[in-house]
DNA sequence: GCATTGTTGACGAT
DNA sequence: ATCGTCAACAATGC
């Protein structure tokens, strides 16, 4: 199908004067087609300079990180975003273009850049992210200062947030309802017009700028890790579409997709599209696809929102939208929408949730799946996130995004804090007697346990009967198993049955006091509660002790 | 105030 | 496979 977007005419001012020049700048929407930017950018410049910028704060190498990496970043994921500027390079010279990559602190090279290159005009895809907010604010203050042109158009996201926050009368929407009844149907979606570029003017002179290739991992300053331990999804717009393709081929796939139906133990064959990680980066085209989506849809039969593959779309522009419309979504304190829950602050259950060593199989496979392909099934995402927060451990959620942020391929600021607001039940979902359990959730897809034996081999041979839970197997079995619970694998930290419940009881007393004091929990009611429940835990734990004494002692 | 609804729980009965 | 039950939440709309 044709690409086709238009840009209102306003925009398309192509009376420029001769020797103009225009500065891309890419951030996301690392890709070509669909590219409101780019395209403007590249209407009536006599020169083009698509720049990208090595912010060292994403990407230099930090060695105390918990795995290798920047600060902000696991390597999966640089590693992804370089294949993603690789590409974009490859097909900007095409265009008779290239990606010029400079490095320093993001406005600063940009403004430097503007000044050498004598740019009067300047074209990004528009932000919603706090980050990128305060950054381009700074670009911008300092382009109107000097009469540059800025054209920073929404394209990320099927609708602009802001837009949505001022329909529904400055508020987001909160429930995903609320947002379909005020979105609607987009703009641009029956404005079928074809602008695929086909040529862009040619690089200026660059003067005494400092422009680099696109840097190889090593160049980065990172060790060379085994491939076997790497995400086998490799980045970029290329690579994107040829995904998209595929997945659409198939069109009873995508007419039937059911999101809660899919099964989070495929991993040879996912369940979903994964196409997640090339909408973050912007590779893909989130209109592209929305379109490509609407073109099968009106010829069959097919699955609607919130579970169908548009669903998810419109899932990921419900969480930018919240997201941009919450003072500190990333948050508990100071967020309006989260519940004050006081969560344990355990560092030693913390880590052996990201090591992958809480004695559950089922959760260390998911978490190690995350560890090497940096992707995991929607639903597996539920399992730990569950596990970790208000399902057995307790621990903040804040720790586990974190965790996630870092780790995933496809990690995406909006969707990943909304996710764990949802999964903590401290926004948008409440039911927290509903918990995943950490034995039968992902028995009942994959009985013999192959997604187990296959991300933790050292469980391979253990018995079907045992996998989900290895420390009931018979000492016999663990020995022919090679695999000996405590030693080869650990034994679980908690006892799933005991912790759920202790975890409901806390939420209910969490709950309460929201409710009681109108969200409105100090720093103070939180920590009396904390005392509270420690108090009533110890207590428990003593009577226990006594139940067990022999009786007539 | 009350009924309904909410992307995806576990478990047991049919 | 589909249902009711368990125990039970908040937001929404009347």
């Amino acid at each position: 199908m044709a690409l086709s977007f238009s840009l209102s005419p306003s925009c398309l001012n192509t009376s420029m004067a001769s020797g103009s020049a225009s500065l891309m700048w890419f951030r996301k929407g690392l890709r070509i087609h669909d590219n409101p930017a780019l395209e403007f950018a590249s209407k009536g410049s006599n020169y083009l300079f698509p720049v990208f910028v090595i912010d060292p704060h994403y990407m230099e190498s930090d060695p105390n990180a918990f795995s290798p990496g920047s600060t902000r970043s696991g390597l999966n994921r640089i590693r992804f975003l370089l294949e993603s500027l690789v590409d974009i390079d490859l097909s900007l010279k095409k265009l008779g273009s290239r990606l010029l990559v400079l490095k320093g602190e993001p406005s600063q090279v940009l403004i430097r850049c503007l000044k050498e290159w004598d740019v009067k005009r300047l074209c990004f895809e528009y932000d919603t992210e706090p980050y990128y907010q305060d950054l381009d604010a700074k670009v911008k203050n300092y382009a109107s200062a000097a009469g540059i042109e800025v054209f920073s158009p929404v394209s990320h996201t099927l609708f602009s947030p802001s837009d949505i926050i001022q329909k529904n009368g400055g508020k987001s929407p909160l429930s995903y309802q609320s947002f379909m009844k005020i979105a609607g149907q987009p703009s641009w979606a029956s404005s079928p017009l074809s602008t695929v570029i086909t040529s862009l003017p040619p690089v200026g002179s660059l003067r005494s700028c400092e422009i680099s290739e696109v840097p190889t991992i090593k160049e980065l300053g990172y060790e060379d890790i085994k491939q076997e331990e790497l995400t086998p999804f490799r980045g970029g717009e290329s690579e994107a579409l040829k995904r998209l393709t595929e997945a659409i081929r198939d069109k009873e796939w995508v007419a039937k997709f059911e999101k809660p139906k899919g099964d989070p133990s495929a991993f040879l064959r996912p369940a979903t599209s994964v196409l997640s990680p090339y909408l973050k980066f912007g590779c893909l085209s989130s209109r592209y696809f929305y379109q490509c989506l609407q073109d099968i849809y009106k010829n069959v039969q097919h699955t609607s929102p919130p579970v169908s593959l548009l669903g998810q779309l419109l899932w990921r522009d419900f969480f930018y939208t919240v997201a941009f419309g919450t003072p500190n979504f990333d948050q508990m304190r100071g967020n309006r929408i989260c519940k004050q829950i006081p969560w344990k602050d355990n560092d030693e259950l913390l880590a052996a949730w990201r090591e992958a060593r809480t004695g559950f199989p089922w959760i260390d496979a998911i978490m190690v799946q995350l560890c090497q392909w940096g992707w995991m099934h929607h639903l597996a995402r539920h399992s730990v996130a569950c596990f970790l927060t208000r399902g057995d451990l307790f621990v903040h959620w804040e720790k586990g995004r974190d965790v996630f942020e870092r780790l995933l391929i496809d990690s995406d600021w909006a969707i990943n804090n909304g996710n764990w607001l949802w999964l903590s039940c401290s926004s948008f979902f409440y039911q927290y007697n509903r918990i995943y359990s950490p034995i039968s959730f992902g028995k009942k897809y994959d009985p013999n346990g192959d997604y187990i034996r296959h991300f933790l081999p050292v469980l391979k041979d253990m018995p079907k009967e045992y996998i989900y839970e290895p420390w009931t197997a018979p000492q016999s079995i663990q020995i022919r198993a090679n695999c000996i619970i405590g030693k080869d694998y650990p034994k679980p930290v908690v006892s799933h049955d005991s912790a759920s419940k202790e975890c409901k009881g806390k939420m209910a007393q969490a709950y309460a006091l929201n409710q009681k004091l109108n969200g409105l929990v100090s720093e103070e009611d939180l920590r009396n509660l904390r005392r509270k429940l420690d108090e009533e835990q110890k207590h428990e734990v003593k009577t226990k002790r006594q139940r067990k004494l022999p009786i007539g002692n």
